[in-house]
DNA sequence: CAGGAAGTTCGATAGTCGTCGTACAATGGG
DNA sequence: CCCATTGTACGACGACTATCGAACTTCCTG
């Protein structure tokens, strides 16, 4: 059961873009970087089914921006922050400065 | 002809994130950047076709990434840089530094 | 005016994406 | 041992995407 993760050296930088590219993975993203504590999938506040869950944890994953670990029935889930850094310095920092939305404001 | 760009307060960074998550909008992109001259889009070293690139520039123009300008029968097109750092303040220049490919370095 | 240059628009095609439900697997507690 | 919990795998479906070629529009120039 092979939980891929791409080397440090390999991520790609469309991929990582794309996989930030979703609104649902923005905000797992948003949620791991607020309380860095790793923690598994199902911890998080998502108004979306198990499958299509497992689907966005699985892009993040591919893409390197999270790295996921087998533990128990759990799959412990954390921010890959120190490789996104030093492949793409400054990056994920920007992504998360950026208000979650902002409708026109005064 | 309307040509629309979003306002700077409205620019939504998913949309701007997938907007640069193509590998030939990322090359657009880089080349504005390289050369901040303004240039009809034409003026663009790519090996798609017409329709294409007028597809990528849309994309771009209405993520707000790039601005576009009528002039003649060649359309105008340059990076919206100043609006891109106020809004997402590092990402463009993150994106950017980002080396164009890393294939696996010594 | 005729023709070329620069782009757009349209329709098509093949592929990917986000989402879901159902069925399945593995682990740990009564 | 049984079963709840946690998550995956597998289709499936509709929407969107990247790409193309062909036809069209606009403008400029000889």
């Amino acid at each position: 059961m092979g939980l891929y993760h791409p080397p440090t050296e390999e991520l790609e930088l469309a991929s990582v873009l794309h996989a930030l590219s979703d609104p649902q993975r923005l905000r797992i993203v948003r949620e791991l970087a607020d309380d860095p504590e790793p923690r598994p999938c199902g911890r998080l506040e998502l108004e979306i089914s198990k499958s299509t869950r497992t689907h966005h944890f699985r892009v993040l994953r591919e893409a390197g921006v999270i790295r996921q670990k087998q533990l128990g029935t759990a799959r412990v889930t954390c921010l890959r922050r120190g490789d996104l850094d030093e492949r793409f310095p400054g990056l994920l920092d920007a992504v998360l400065a950026a208000a979650p939305a902002e409708p026109t404001p005064a």
